[in-house]
DNA sequence: AAGTCAATAACCCTTTTGGGTTATATCAAA
DNA sequence: TTTGATATAACCCAAAAGGGTTATTGACTT
């Protein structure tokens, strides 16, 4: 038996998953919410084994759902179910840990399949956005992992010395906006959203000094 | 021949303090100026070897300033020579760097005394901030370097993670302004005064996984 | 029993961050 | 030579962060 839930605000669609899942043989419903306020906690009552998460939802949104999900279960395999075919929501999820990543447009039943695939270790996505992730895939690897500017690294040793944009904007004779340009670029590159994590990343992947 | 530079607002004091070094044996003033805006600069074109720092100035105080040329020219004494007794700006130009503390309200010639103790490798200090610094020391030495109780080390590492407060108070089920309590007390404690230095200090000093 | 520490919480307030967008000059590479 | 990357800068705007103050509770120690 795989143990699913369901996280989809649209009322309609999740009782179709719902009923879908429900008349699968080998499936398992162990939940079906519209929003990820008590994510952790259901999922730590109901350990499914695989989770399928809108990601337009209110209140909290199925990508911080994932991040946190993930950060205590990263053995629960998370399958998003969502219009998004944009590259921001796309890479955002996979970077928190998404395992797959299907459209709905996609017919229901290649979400079923979906997760047979994803419990068996796979990794289901739309065609689609299959090829986003090979593409970007490519590109990552020929400007070989985290490719900071001189002056993007500059940037980043002084925000972990505890220095103020502003502060670094004095310092480097630079406006502030070009400061907040330069660690911008640098969250995105580090994919990350904020200055600590950001300097944790750093450090520990040799970025700046440790 | 002792080179030294004056940072002081307060032009008949500064002038003063001018007057006094000039015609002081081995001493030559290089430099007086009204605040820290060029700190920085200053302290590249004329290399002082002591410089008498007023804390309360416009624009940027004197600690943003000690932080600054210490950081870049830590062979440089800093002396600061203010009117402020209090433990705040006590420690704070301390850890970032200052060798000597004399109170305004010492006399000049304490100030003279100090600049020759100071450059020969001393830390003057007015009686009254030895006693605090003495104090402090010994409640430090007792309570072992950063001693971060076990949820503070938790709330930390959620920063390191990219957990904004909200996040953190959703993850351990606890208020936003109980993370805030917590985060404000580490910074305390690690003498740090924002997310991106805290994490980076944390995972140098080995509080938090690398 | 009194005192300290840890954890919790709330309120005030200002500054800083961070996301999005757009534009410029420069320099190097294709 | 056109494109691409880099560094620079400005604007809007909402949210987050951070500093100060105060208070309550429970646990452990004098």
């Amino acid at each position: 038996m795989i143990k699913i839930a369901i996280y989809e605000d649209n009322i309609r669609l999740s009782q179709l998953l719902a009923l879908l899942i429900e008349t699968t043989e080998d499936f398992e419903l162990v939940g079906c919410y519209e929003n990820c306020v008590n994510a952790l906690q259901n999922t730590r009552n109901e350990r499914p084994h695989v989770i399928v998460m809108d990601i337009d939802m209110p209140q909290r949104s199925g990508i911080e759902g994932v991040f946190e999900i993930k950060s205590h279960f990263p053995e629960i395999k998370i399958i998003m179910h969502t219009v998004f075919d944009g590259n921001e929501h796309l890479f955002e999820c996979l970077s928190k840990g998404a395992d797959g990543y299907i459209l709905k447009k996609d017919s229901s039943t290649r979400l079923i399949q979906a997760i047979k695939e994803v419990n068996d270790g796979g990794a289901p996505m739309s065609p689609f956005i299959a090829n986003k992730v090979l593409q970007s895939f490519r590109k990552q690897s020929t400007q070989d992992e985290y490719k900071l500017t001189e002056r993007e690294r500059e940037v980043l040793s002084y925000l972990a010395k505890g220095f103020s944009y502003r502060m670094i904007s004095i310092e480097l004779n630079i406006s502030v906006e070009t400061v907040r340009r330069h660690i911008k670029n640098t969250y995105q590159k580090l994919h990350v959203q904020c200055g600590p994590e950001a300097v944790a990343k750093a450090i520990r992947s040799g970025i700046i000094a440790s």
